[in-house]
DNA sequence: GTCATATTATGACACGTGTCATGGAAGGAG
DNA sequence: CTCCTTCCATGACACGTGTCATAATATGAC
């Protein structure tokens, strides 16, 4: 277990979501790190596309465990409930550390969803494993799998929209506003089908 | 009127939403709108700050007017045929075009939104443009203002997060995904408080 | 015509980028 | 000890970046 590695791509995910890919260096990337500038050669042959990879798999991973995390911080879990779940995080985000950092993927979408960089696949897989878990956590309460998988798209998209919503405007109100206003829907179990 | 500049602009709004702000360089412009490059100095003294900022607000006003655009589609308006409206057109440039381009507004939020660039204003400013125009036209269609501010909020979240999610995908389906399941909550009357 | 203004041309500067080549230290296995 | 692998140090290369300085040309007013 090499420390330095790993921090490296902690790293490389933080300043990604903060200035975008192409803006982040990867000389910012080892000084941010404290890892020694000859390290990132060895660990990272790939060069820059592997770190961001990986970096942007390692945010996949964290937002998936986040909502894995959502049954044990309730005692009746709706889909309401997750979604707040996960808007909170941002929340807290914003109003702890300021408004410098938004999520990997959409910097990852923004700057690299256009072309063909090989760090396109991996951009898809940490927002496959990302949905996944949250489809996961709707069908634990007995949502139909199939709407399952559309309730996440949606709560995704509108959670990524005002993420984006909120840095711009420089408050958390978009995220209470968009639980608030799509509470009811997730939670009607009339349109389970 | 001096053609160059103006297609510098759309030029840069044009790269901007493929690659992102940071990716794009000012001769990538210049070449790209056919100009000359001694012109870019000459009309944006400011430098690239200045063309992304109008490109920015160049892309502001389109959304602006597209959205004002709805109400002469239809024969009965509703919220939900709004959002579709929205919606529509970016299905339509991602069956035609491909996935190369996203939402301007989306790149440059993603890319400096987070630090202190003198851009983020009109980063700001383009979004509450086409906020603003959604609003209007839900508050035609008899909804109260202060919902219609934040029905907007959740339809231009759910947007862009959903062209984020399409153009990983490379597949329209987040969007209309969103569309069905957005519309009932969107078209209930009963909500309006 | 003259003259001022608007537009374009050209070349350079200082800097940051990702990547590579090469060599040295550290540490465990035999 | 030697040997080998892992890890780190250092310097450089070729290239692209935004910006500027300077001059040439067009355009139109008078």
């Amino acid at each position: 277990m090499s420390g330095a590695r790993e921090r490296m791509v902690y790293s490389a995910a933080q300043l990604v979501r903060a200035r975008g890919v192409t803006a982040t260096g990867v000389r910012d990337v080892v000084a941010h790190a404290d890892a020694p500038r000859g390290s990132f050669q060895h660990y990272f042959p790939g060069g820059k596309d592997q770190l961001v990879g990986e970096a942007l798999l390692w945010s996949g991973d964290f937002a998936a465990r986040w909502a894995a995390e959502y049954p044990a911080t309730t005692r009746r879990p709706t889909p309401a409930g997750l979604f707040a779940h996960l808007a909170r995080q941002w929340k807290n985000e914003f109003t702890r550390r300021g408004f410098e950092r938004g999520c990997p993927v959409l910097a990852g979408s923004a700057d690299l969803a256009g072309g063909d960089s090989p760090v396109t696949e991996q951009l898809r897989a940490a927002l496959d494993h990302w949905e996944h878990a949250v489809t996961d956590e709707l069908v634990r309460m007995d949502v139909p799998r199939r709407r399952a998988r559309r309730l996440a798209t949606l709560m995704i998209s509108t959670l990524e929209g005002a993420i984006m919503t909120a840095r711009i405007r420089r408050t958390v109100a978009p995220l209470t506003t968009v639980v608030t206003e799509l509470a009811p829907l997730l939670d009607s179990r009339a349109r389970d089908r």
